[in-house]
DNA sequence: GAAAAGGAACCTACCGATAGGTAGGTTGGT
DNA sequence: ACCAACCTACCTATCGGTAGGTTCCTTTTC
């Protein structure tokens, strides 16, 4: 942690602030209290509030995206790999507090307060993860071990809003164990009937 | 419109800004200029903001409990029931400028910045929808409409958390024709196979 | 190798705008 | 005479952001 740079340590608290109270609950005052630096030296790192957000996006973006080429690039079934990116959201809701939500959830909760560079790239976000989620779903019924009925890209769509909500939903009523419950029920709905 | 009491317009303005754009992207002034009435003159009606948003929050599950009473007193089937229950969701999504969301899906976001209050009635919320969803899920597994595996209270989690991550994931990216495909989906592979 | 130049990484002090909220007065109907 | 329903004027706190200076390490230059 000491070890880490500043503009490191500035992104990660921002994330973590705006993971937990959203973009507008989360302030540079927030964000100087938690890292060890002046208010006014955040603005040494990102010109503008705009600008950090954009970095955090594109740096959730790519890890989000090597996970998933992660979990593609392994020998699971279809169904396996559904478990394993189910899996990722209950990490995040299961970590700290267990108030964390997705980021790119909560940025599209309040996607009028973001600027257009930042706006896209939420929706990029849901695009990458309906890609993945194509790719597994047509992976799984060819493998026999999904059973999908009608397009799979409107079922890829039921699944990362099923897993998007399911984390608003947890975090306001029944928490990570509701999350588990919605993930568990999704799979066992997608997977096929022996 | 010109008729309605300034509570309500009040009201009516501060529910659509905060299905827009989340509670912290709302201000008094916003209101203000919605309303033709001074900022300061909220207050007469509403001593907090934290008051407005508890009696937001109090009509708004009237309502929507008189809605789901209604479906739930309907002639229909259980599958019917959920496909009423699933417009309610896509009509929200079409209002304006088709950017509002559900408001306790918003405030769920947000429930950092909500007060003990506001956050136990987000909670109410849920709760009395998983109620609903669960009496129709029910009724769908006597009426043979729905094909239900496992626990019930479970699918009603999926279900409600499939709806409100909906709403975020069409309103970022593919819009009500995303959300409706979604519901589609939703009740297709809960529908009993013939 | 010493000195100068440069720039990254901070700092203090401050800015205008806006946030929610308060004090106290005016108006008009009962 | 009273009270609901407004108003103007103003408050403090906080917001994102700016200006300009200090420190220190690195790089260039003679």
């Amino acid at each position: 942690m000491a070890s880490k740079d500043t503009r490191t340590k500035i992104m990660d608290v921002a994330q973590d602030l705006i993971q937990r109270r959203g973009i507008n609950g989360m302030s540079f005052q927030d964000i100087s209290d938690a890292v060890e630096i002046r208010k006014p030296s955040i603005h040494h790192h990102f010109a503008s509030k705009q600008d950090l957000v954009e970095a955090l996006l594109t740096r959730y973006r790519s890890e989000f995206g090597l996970l998933l080429s992660g979990i593609l690039a392994s020998k699971a079934k279809a169904r396996g790999k559904l478990q394993r990116y189910g899996a990722l959201f209950e990490n995040t809701l299961q970590e700290g507090n267990q108030d964390k939500s997705c980021l790119c959830g909560m940025l599209a909760a309040e996607l009028h307060s973001l600027g257009d560079g930042a706006a896209l790239s939420v929706k990029g976000f849901m695009q990458d993860n309906l890609a993945f989620l194509t790719k597994v779903l047509k992976e799984g019924r060819k493998d026999g071990s999904l059973a999908i009925r009608g397009s799979v890209e409107d079922v890829a769509s039921m699944v990362l809003a099923a897993l998007e909500g399911g984390l608003l939903v947890a975090r306001a009523d029944g928490g990570p164990e509701q999350l588990s419950a919605i993930i568990r029920n999704l799979v066992g709905f997608l997977t096929a009937k022996p």
